[in-house]
RNA sequence: AGAGCAUAUCGAACAGUCGCGUAUAAAAUUCGCAAGAAUUUAUAUGAGGAAAGUCCGGGCUCCACAGAGCAAGGAUGCUGGAUAACGUCCAGUGAGGGUGACCUCAAGGAAAGUGCAACAGAAAAUAACAGCCUUGCUGGAAGUUAGAAAUUAGAGAUGAGUUUAUAAUUUUAUAAUAUCUGACCUCUAAUUUCUGGCUUCUAGCAAGGUAACGGUGAAAAGGUGAGGUAAGAGCUUACCGCUAAUAUGGUGACAUAUUAGGUCAAUGUAAACCCCAUCCGGAGCAACACCUAAAAAGAAGGUUAAGACUGCUCGUCAUCUUCUAAAAUGGUGGCUUGAUAUAUAUAGUAAUAUAUAUACUAGAUAAAUGGCUGUUCAAGACAGAACCCGGCUUAUAGAUAUGCUCAAAAU
RNA sequence: UGGGGUGUAGCCAAGUGGUAAGGCACCAGACUUUGACUCUGGCAUUUCGGCGGUUCGAGUCCUCCCACCCCAG
């Protein structure tokens, strides 16, 4: 079971935002929920108001990248969305600022 | 080398490494009631010229059938061709723009009917009004003619005065008196006034003729010259324009030529209603089909009803339709071999068609192309498939090729 | 995927093809010792989201775009 499981529907997204722990950065906001299973769910939300398709497919591609890259030291068993923030300019930011973003909230939520 | 026009093509590349979707093969394991799914390894493959906007057209699926007619609604509108089809494309015609290469055009009908045309202007479509001209009546002015009156001048006649002589008494009478002379009178001429007639001009009224001219306006009833007329006018004529017919050329739109037409009066607007011609049944892959476990059925209506956007009529099919309630945040297919792409040949001006050969080049379903490192350069614009095609429109850093135009310079 | 709507001054907005109404706000003046209220005047820079077209003339009619909002499965 190596591979990423996605939150899907609807319900599953508004239960852990209105029921979870929230943390803001200076890029994104994380909502995290503890669900019963022995797994991490993952969900990526982009406001259409961040820009056209292109620019929302490449933030998406730089959240997913960088949780894999810690997937393997998070603990188990909670339901986490990431929200992008509706202001930030597309070109303002590179991989590595997105990086140290997700490293600061995860270390504050102290799951990692 | 500069400025531009048209057409076509490309639209970052390479290497290493970590990772993602799909397909195929292999083996087992895990999840799920199940249908089925996931994991690991190997190989292959993986966004565009616009994938976009969703503006047209078609395929495909369902609506019993997808049939007919009328109405309503919508779309298109020069000609010929291409195409599965189109509002697309190609080749032409006409009109407009540009020095030019070339570009743009929803480009049928306004004597079928209705509506609208602000302001200005006489008037925005019936031709009215002012003006011009003719005739009649009434009035005014000028000229001419006839008559009357007055004034002036000239002539004639008359005789007063002056002078002289004579007679008688200072005065009076008589006679004479010149190229002298006032008035009256007569005649003639001129001027002025009055009356009548005629002519011309003019004012008003009435009847008629006329549409050239009338400041405006986007637009004013063919234009210009000459003749003509009471005044005028296509009233006549020349040229230009317009309309029609015929002939020739062209498949055709149309072009050219000839002839005729002055009833050549009737403006513009149809992207105002409208008329004519042609076309259009509706909804959409969240369509639709299948599989698995679970679940719950009840009521009402029905051949005169209902049957996937409107109304009516006809035909035909078929037995169901509506309402209330319940049940999966299940799975698989649909899904990519197609009006396909590339190359060559043939036909055609071309769009395109036919034939042959080669190729199979994304198929996701919360949704795959990314991160890091290095190298190169022009330093990377617009931008992400979601059932599939043909177009249109819009965005786009730049790069390349071919043909052509203009200007300048040189020869 | 399909359908519908809106765009006019800083804000709310009306608008038959023929001079872009009105209100709030703002500015100036009057009134007042001063302020508020009230009264008077001004405020669309050739312009109605944008490029074109039809028309003598487009806020209005047509075409194509832009932005925003709403609805259905």
């Amino acid at each position: 079971m190596k591979k990423t499981v996605m939150l899907k529907k609807n319900y599953e997204f508004r239960g852990v935002l209105n029921k979870g722990i929230c943390s803001r950065g200076f890029l994104l906001d994380i909502y995290i929920r503890k669900n019963n299973k022995k797994i991490n769910q993952l969900g990526i939300a982009v406001s259409k108001k961040a820009g056209n398709s292109v620019k929302r497919n490449k933030i998406k591609r730089l959240i997913r990248e960088n949780y894999r890259l810690f997937e393997k030291d998070l603990d188990v068993g909670n339901s986490i969305v990431i929200l992008w923030k509706k202001k930030i300019d597309y070109n303002n930011f590179n991989f590595y600022d997105v990086k140290n973003d997700i490293f600061n909230i995860f270390t504050k939520l102290k799951i990692l």
